[in-house]
DNA sequence: AATATTTGCGAAAACGTTGTAGTTAATTTT
DNA sequence: AAAATTAACTACAACGTTTTCGCAAATATT
């Protein structure tokens, strides 16, 4: 059954509606006896309260937005899995929506949680988004964002990221060290936070090594797999061609493994690749995929942990606030020497 | 700006809120005029109607609830994606939670969803949950579920899953042509639909090639993955070891690989390994993996679609139909004779 | 010209809560 | 014993909508 609202309970009880609403939540104005009385009967008559109702009261959802740019991605969905264990121990809901990597859809759904649909936003950039208007706009509106991973450095909030300059560094480096001459860096797009950090550890290391940074290897790869292909494949047919590739997101790696299985082309002797990745499989791969490992998972329980916090305190802003996680470098076939 | 409400609206426009109110519903008794000068006020000061209000008023949501075993899995999140984009077309929204796959978490959610905060669910079962009157007592409280992959059979209502009889027979019918002649399964739990109806797939492929099912050659793998690791190193120690495995969950494949490296156990040569899964990187694995494939965004899709249906037309109780789609068997290496 | 209908709008109730401001009756203080 | 306090409860407004009903003026029908 169910549907049993507080004037129900009230009948059945004969006490006021205010009376067993005090009751359920402890007031102290209500006698001990009487609140035992409507405690007993509501569990008994599974009296669960219309969280709309409560909503249009206190102008509070206790529903939160994580809008990312894309789900079939194993860091996204662990950072969203971090974020909903979060929710549900305090109580919050999570409301799931993606931009598939488009800033118009990315700016149609921000705006249509302007209404207090949800008391604040856990969001990753869309790779396309240029303006920050809609973001600020929510903010406006009494919403607060939390960033991860893409992040807007233009906006004053917090914002969880892992440590791109440096890992990008570190995977150029790595390369380096294991032989590389000539790397290649496969980006996504130049908007974006952790990529434009990840290339200027990539630059960084080329140039503490004396390699000289070559605008021919920087590869933007757009959404299109099959697009992305064909420019990995023309990469790699040149005269020159690279012998370490770097690249920013898991997808694109996964590509060069396909390019290079089709091409023959042999990793690591011929091509070694590093990337950024939280796949699982990276260590079946063949070869085994040396990655730069996001802890996804935390980040997502720390964007929803500042979050809540805030929200809480009814804090409408979130002062600004860079938290900076490690990725850790993991070292497999795919680079060996 | 914003937090522009129907009351404030009127003031500035100096009529009354029922006017403002039916006119941006587009009402035939406001005339022409009056409503486009409302409509085009309303537009300029950004009004965007409260949820909560209309939520309260309706007794609908617009929202809707997608509970799944786990996130991290490209099944789920494939059926998640596909549920999304049809979400986003009809202006539905979608609530994620996760069970853990645990049977008392799964209780309390749907218990959380009672009140009236979602219009419908879209879910599939966790493997420990036996009793199903949590389910019964959620669409007795008039809000309807429909099922995808680990459906229940007990409660009338939609469900979408895959030939799971046809692909576990399949899958086995194909190892036993490459060469195998004793076959495990691994699997998650006699509870769950799917799981069954892969087993007797198993059995009855058994059965036609003249090959004895063993009860030993049955493993049940529960959550933990240290727990699996060893129950199924345990199966490949014997002295009689089988020379072919079909595991009816992804993830229980990758912990197989994982064995089979560490006692150098050669894929295919010595086991035969073949899976249901989504994982994109199934052809790169080494070996790559012979894969049975769900069509997991077009289950989402149409999980979502059937239950979006029957909301609009304020049906509660959506009728018995089961909706069964291919899955695809995929060869490769893993399984080569 | 008297009556009936239509047009355009407003008042007010309702959805299920919560919290403020009473209102009794019982108890304590003076 | 009168006045003040406290304890236990109730009435009611408010949150932002939608919608039913009502009302006047304008128009159409006899």
């Amino acid at each position: 059954m169910a549907k049993v609202n507080l004037k129900q309970l009230a009948q059945q009880l004969d006490v006021s509606i205010s009376t067993v609403s005090k009751a359920l939540r402890g007031s102290y104005e209500i006698g001990s006896e009487t609140k035992k009385r409507i405690i007993d009967t509501a569990r008994e008559m599974g009296y669960s309260p219309n969280p709309y109702a409560g909503s249009l009261r206190h102008h509070k959802s206790k529903t939160i937005a994580l809008v990312a740019p894309e789900l079939t991605n194993n860091f996204f969905i662990q950072a969203i899995t971090g974020a909903e264990i979060v929710a549900q121990e305090k109580g919050y809901h999570i409301l799931i929506y993606c931009t598939h990597d488009d800033a118009e859809k990315e700016k149609s759904i921000l705006m249509h949680l302007q209404n207090g649909r949800v008391d604040g936003v856990i969001m990753s950039l869309a790779s396309t988004t240029q303006s920050y208007t809609h973001l600020e706009e929510l903010i406006q509106s009494g919403i607060p964002i939390v960033f991860f991973d893409r992040i807007c450095h233009e906006i004053e909030t917090a914002k969880i990221t892992t440590d791109d300059f440096t890992s990008g560094f570190n995977a150029t480096e790595h390369l380096i060290q294991n032989g590389c001459h000539d790397i290649a860096y496969l980006c996504v797009s130049e908007n974006i936070s952790t990529d434009n950090k990840r290339k200027q550890g990539y630059l960084e290391a080329l140039n503490k090594y004396g390699l000289k940074a070559d605008k021919q290897r920087i590869i933007k790869c757009n959404g299109d797999e099959k697009i992305n292909y064909r420019k990995i494949k023309k990469l790699m047919s040149g005269t020159k061609k690279p012998d370490g590739l770097f690249a920013s997101i898991e997808k694109l790696a996964l590509t060069t493994y396909y390019v290079c299985n089709d091409m023959k082309i042999k990793i690591p002797q011929t091509l070694k690749i590093i990337c950024f990745s939280n796949l699982r499989t990276a260590p079946l791969l063949n070869p085994s995929l040396t990655t730069i490992t996001q802890p996804a998972f935390e980040m997502g329980k720390q964007a929803a942990s500042i979050l809540f916090k805030n929200l809480d305190k009814k804090r409408t802003l979130i002062s600004n606030e860079n938290i900076v996680l490690k990725s850790e470098l993991i070292k497999r076939n795919s680079t060996k020497k």
